[in-house]
DNA sequence: TTGTCGCCGTTGCAAATGCAACCAAACCGT
DNA sequence: ACGGTTTGGTTGCATTTGCAACGGCGACAA
């Protein structure tokens, strides 16, 4: 737990006073594979920071097909927007990918705490970031351009080879494409010499980009 | 600029003295249509609230292609998070989409008002709700479903009739797909009869959306 | 009036994509 | 080890889309 508080923006370098006081009515629950976090229609009355294992964020669209929002993993967090504000989230559902715990948080709590209500703060910030990195993606016309510029997203700190935190079938959503097509895609930049992938794990080959 | 003030959440319904202070080392600038009010590459020392005129904000992706981020407009603000955390924000400019006037604030400063700060920190809330949206509309697969979902997300208040904040070419950019294949499904949905419109001014006609 | 410019609709064509179906490999619980 | 389930690669085909080019139309100024 105490690693995954020190990967969350909200509790790193905090000191154990502050972080046993800011935690005291936080709540903690375990989640199997496919059980259902939060489901749509109902207001979040608090949010989930991620203790083990990963959590899918969808919504529904209008003909009802699912959304991939986010993926979150240790230490991250998902629905604080929606608490803090206190909005309905008609569409809004969290589903545990994997076996995962998480630990709920009351938004308001964390506003009135002079501490952390400004690290809530810079986190909203980052997570606009983010939102900008996956429009950025979105926006690009072809599958290949997508899977491109996620990838130099992932590469930012210079590593070469580095692992998706999705499925195929998740990351093809993500991408906002076809699954079928995503591979296709990313069969011809192996075949073309510019990447290099098995399952879960990519690498970046060829530094010359056009 | 009052007007501007009140459509803004950080500055609506807030005290004439509060809001005296909270000015008081804001500085205001006016641009002439396509002016570049922000280049990329430095940081946001401030970050910018419109007070007339619309603001766009791009990004530029790999290929060095512009990416229209968002369209800000009377009394929406831009650059608040790379403002407050700092960031380099390497790619991101803005450009006045007609003649403007913009009022520069302090993050900082912002932040450390108490009465502020929380304003602030719900505006950065609705912001990534906004980019929900927009996530939520980039990941549709067809332009169809594209121009669908964004036109159920501008009718939200129940209005049937509506202007899009667009020229057709930025529309476009918006939906992540190119002018021409936008203008081809408008004219098929408007043949079948689903939408009508000239211009900017839009209307859905069908209520049964298959 | 005439010319220029910006915005938008139209169209032909090649390329990219979604979709469905099928198969192989990996994974999982018993 | 075994059978069922999940995951991912492949492929054929119809549809969608990007791209480029062209033309109409209105605004504006000479």
């Amino acid at each position: 737990m105490q690693d995954a508080l020190n990967a969350c923006p909200l509790f790193a370098d905090l000191s154990e006073t502050e972080r046993t006081r800011a935690l005291a009515s936080a709540t903690r629950r375990s989640y199997r594979k496919g059980e259902i976090l939060h489901r749509g229609g109902t207001p979040f009355s608090h949010f989930g920071l991620v203790l083990r294992g990963t959590v899918y964020v969808y919504t529904t669209d209008l003909d009802g097909a699912q959304i991939l929002m986010a993926s979150v993993t240790v230490g991250g967090t998902f629905g604080e927007s929606h608490c803090l504000l206190q909005t309905p989230a008609p569409n809004v559902w969290a589903e545990a990918a994997e076996d995962a715990e998480v630990l709920w948080l009351s938004a308001r709590e964390i506003v009135d705490n002079p501490t952390l209500s400004a690290r809530f703060t810079r986190m909203l910030a980052m997570r606009t970031l983010h939102m900008n990195d996956r429009i950025q993606i979105l926006s690009q016309r072809t599958i290949r351009e997508k899977l491109l510029t996620y990838f130099a997203f992932l590469c930012r700190d210079g590593e070469r080879t580095f692992s998706v935190p999705f499925d195929r079938n998740a990351m093809a959503t993500y991408l906002g494409s076809d699954r079928s097509a995503v591979s296709r895609e990313l069969g011809k930049l192996k075949a073309e010499g510019k990447i290099d992938y098995y399952r879960n794990t990519f690498r970046l080959l060829d530094e010359k980009t056009d």
